[in-house]
DNA sequence: GGCGCTATCGCAACCGAATTCGATTGCTCA
DNA sequence: TGAGCAATCGAATTCGGTTGCGATAGCGCC
């Protein structure tokens, strides 16, 4: 069960789940899996790791290098995006290309989520969809192939900028 | 009905329908496009035009710049994506973000699609499934946002691939 | 057909996002 | 505490794609 105000479901639509992984467990993780693989824990990196984890979803290089700047101005911008790819190694975030420009950054949640997007405003929307994912099942049975993975991403205008025209 | 040995149909998939529009027809609605916004047909133009409409599907740029050198060695790469550029705001192709790397172009057809993406071998499979179409108009619903696109792609590993493992 | 306007061409320089390189720093564990 | 090697920094490089500019060539008009 979604705890309250953190998401909730229209008809079968599941919006906005979050993940209940708070961000100190995902710390002790990354450090897990960095020992496991024998690399190190540095203070750049946890900087970097832990700016993600609180600031959350679909955040750009460009705005984790900034955010990380204020608490340790010292950090690269190279040093971001080694981090990232590390962390996308450790299996601790996803790495989105949405349509234009640089990619975007999201924690590894427990659920599975596609997304819409709003072309006016940019802003992003999860959310679940159960029937989607099995038709997606049965296209791959169909086509004989097996499936990985997949990307469905919807593209619109989001109802507050449908609000903002009609007031204009 | 789609004409034998262009598509079929597995289940509710329809698989790789191709458009019935020739590549003539195609030259001559760009020529009256551009006429239509003051703009020149030229021998670049049409070369480069012409190579992508008979090749058809999911070309790079790069293949298809390495294609028109063959017919015109004097084109440059600018004009490749200036041209591709033009034709796409003749809503004459779409052009593709797939994963990684660079976009790929496809020739505009009377139908929607989405596409499976062999990881292993590139090979890209067009497919309809009305389905997964009407759940995404009921998941804008839910949402309460409108809809102007949508990209649906599934990545994984094709049948052949699948086949040449097992009998490695 | 020839004139002239102006869009177009090809080249090279440029752009933004991301990665790599070489020299230096600094963890970590004995 | 110090050896050894991974991690860091910042600049340079790569990659896909775009743009500026002088030269060229369509196309409408006579």
């Amino acid at each position: 069960m979604p705890r309250p105000g953190e998401s909730h479901s229209v008809g079968h639509t599941v919006i906005d789940r979050k993940p209940a992984i708070s961000a100190e467990q995902r710390m002790l993780t990354f450090h897990t899996r960095l020992k496991e693989r024998g690399l190190k824990s540095t203070g750049q990196r946890d900087d970097i790791a832990r700016v993600f984890f609180d600031h959350g979803h679909h955040i750009s290089a460009e705005e984790l290098y900034a955010e990380v700047k204020k608490i340790n101005p010292h950090v690269g911008y190279a040093t971001i995006y080694r981090t990232l790819r590390l962390l996308k190694e450790c299996a601790l975030l996803y790495e989105r290309h949405f349509d234009e420009g640089q990619a975007r950054y999201e924690a590894v949640g427990e659920r599975h989520h596609d997304h819409f997007i709003c072309e006016r405003c940019g802003r992003i929307i999860e959310f679940e969809n159960a029937a989607i994912e099995r038709m997606q099942n049965i296209v791959a049975r169909d086509l004989g192939v097996t499936l990985t993975r997949h990307k469905m991403e919807l593209y619109g205008i989001c109802s507050d900028c449908h609000h903002a025209q009609q007031s204009m």
